[in-house]
DNA sequence: TTGATTTGTTCATTTTCTGAACTTAGTGTC
DNA sequence: GACACTAAGTTCAGAAAATGAACAAATCAA
């Protein structure tokens, strides 16, 4: 474990990349002596790692970086079934990638993993001993202490300790997040909103998952429940959703309802892909169900800027791309619905990922939890 | 200037109120021995003080509480004219009152202020000498350091040093904030919110305001912006709106816009309380407005809390009261527009307030600032 | 080569917190 | 009413963490 101070140490590093002694000083407000023991010790510990030299007047700074092979962390998507595993570096550099069977027995998920584990080391006998912690993400509501799982309608879950029964089988550290917080973290620790204090991702996917960071923290809410913006209700008596009231914004900018209510218009469709297709040749009803989903998300996002003003949205998406009509109309309708003074304000960033984030996600809980400590201190 | 642990313990004070000295040691994370040292300095610099015993098997606990009297505030509002001006002391207890003239000349106002002091003191000549701090209230956007207010509409300022100005004209330590967010800081401070960490407040007038806590910090945004859901598209395609877009909630569900649209629709009225009057007896146009704005304000609040997932919502009106269609129409939209699961979850709490709120919230900045120190730390 | 400049280290000192023993002020029991 | 028991709060020596000032190191500029 590492003390206070060294945990602000790589806070800093991990958010503004390799910094010299004296800058990591006074981005603390603490003196160079301290850092020169600080810095030490963290390099005697492996985490930290001289880099580049920096040549100006005077002597050359010295910048010190996170050494990425200190540890391993492994993380698992309960989103996908079969359940992917990797087994990532302090980098988030994916180092081997395996499947599991999901099911909805924790038992059988904790000695799956613990099973899994000796053949994912396979080729890296060195990421075995280091490796620092396991990283669960699932659909559901977890609690503050990341280890419990009050709630999962698509496992079917109400209180499970899945952390701590994965952590006795298996002896390592492990922690489970919710699939969107996770991936704010993962944003956080190894993307693109490192520098970021304060920001959202919206992710898009069958469902639409969205989660805060704030003043550099997560921001769970009261109830495990901050970024439940897809049933924010967008169309007010609008179609009914699963999960009971009527226009959500589930129920239209989901892939899931895009593609639905494509079908039911008569469009042929696999992917967004598609509907973009018969959008761009002109089909009246593909263009109508883009509109009315990008409206839809893009006030939903409006909305989102005008209560918390964050620094950054960052759209993650898997499924096709944010340059067709779908894209436009969203950021279009962002515009529109923002105070005008706002507009263009808040950098909006689309990211494609592929079928890694959810597993990715899961190791950066780990890495949060070895890096920054439990509770974000 | 209090130390570090000198202010985590006066915040835990504040929070919870009283506390024996073993209790907060538990709360800190701290050894009782360090509480017996902290604990006396801040008695021995008049902060804190002995109150009750408590008594139990062992020998009996005494509570250390905030010594109200410790340090005064000077709080002015510069939302109405003339602009009131108060005194208060560690609790928000206002001792004194007057009202001095507003101006948009931030020269004018400081001088203003620096004059009026005097006769604010007038029957207290022992809260002159402790006085530790003036607040300032305004309708802008202020940054982070609360010093500048970046911009103001009604005030028409753009970028203006006032808390320097009148630190200046003054010599006494200044902090401007924006209206809501200062009613925010004064219910966490003196308020309904003292151990909520998590909590945003509406602040219906003639206008409507919002702002955030999240982990116990006033959360400002990016910009200064956050909590201007006035500004979150309710009515798509709606009434415009002075801020240049349509339908936002300004223009349905501000008191401003009840009482127009009432007015339009031929109801003769000069406070809510009238319409509310015509409503009761069946009045259809009266019902229709007061619907309107209800489902207005329940949208937007049902909104805040699925992105934020607040521990409270505190509305504070100055008008009328939310016994009556009004507020069983809001209270009916968030339930209604909530996540089935969380309906209920979040307590909604409605306080009427007087026309201190804004000079009592902004003496609670200064109040923060002398408890807390700057940058809320 | 010399001086200027800035990074990073060393070390004695100060500040802050801890652990353990101790004092204090009650309750409960016989 | 004496005695044990309990828990709060204090004291104090010592550990831990940070500081300030002097200094060593590494480069540039002249």
């Amino acid at each position: 474990m590492l003390t206070s101070s060294q945990r602000q140490l790589v806070r800093v590093i991990s958010e503004s990349g390799p910094l010299s002694r004296t800058e990591m000083a006074q981005l603390l407000g603490l003196s160079k002596a301290a850092m020169s023991g600080i810095s030490r010790e963290l390099i005697d510990l492996g985490v930290l790692h001289e880099t580049e030299t920096v040549y100006g007047q005077g002597r050359p700074s010295v910048r010190l970086d996170l050494h990425p092979e200190c540890a391993y962390f492994v993380g698992i998507s309960l989103l996908e079934d079969p359940a992917p595993m990797i087994l990532c570096d302090l980098n988030g550099k994916i180092i081997a990638r395996q499947a599991m069977p999901l099911s909805r027995d924790p038992n059988v998920i904790a000695d799956a993993i613990t099973q899994g584990l000796p053949s994912l080391f396979g080729t890296h006998p060195d990421a075995r001993e280091k490796l620092s912690g396991i990283g669960v993400a699932l659909s559901g509501f977890v609690d503050e202490t990341q280890s419990n799982c009050v709630q999962s309608t698509l496992l079917n879950w109400q209180d499970v300790p899945l952390a701590r029964i994965i952590r006795e089988r298996s002896g390592i550290e492990t922690f489970i997040e919710n699939d969107a917080k996770a991936v704010a973290v993962s944003e956080k620790l190894f993307g693109s909103a490192r520098e970021i204090q304060s920001f959202s991702v919206v992710s898009l996917g069958d469902g639409i998952g969205c989660a805060h960071f704030i003043d550099g923290k997560l921001y769970r809410g009261k109830h495990g429940g901050a970024g439940e913006i897809a049933h924010c209700t967008i169309e007010p008596g609008g179609s009914p959703c699963r999960c009971g009231k009527r226009g959500c914004l589930d129920t239209v900018a989901s892939m899931k309802a895009i593609k639905e209510m494509s079908r039911a218009e008569g469009i042929e469709c696999v992917s967004l892909s598609d509907i973009e297709h018969e959008a761009s040749t002109g089909n009246a009803a593909a263009i109508r169900v883009l509109h009315r989903a990008g409206s839809a998300l893009g006030l939903a996002i409006a909305n989102l800027i005008q209560i918390n003003d964050p620094g950054m949205i960052l759209i993650t998406h898997v499924e096709g791309s944010f340059d067709g009509l779908f894209g436009t109309v969203v950021n279009q309708a962002v515009e529109t619905n923002v105070l005008p003074r706002y507009a263009g304000q808040t950098p909006i960033r689309i990211k494609r990922v592929d079928g890694d984030v959810w597993a990715r996600g899961a190791a950066s809980i780990a890495a949060h939890n070895f890096l920054l400590g439990p509770n974000s201190n």
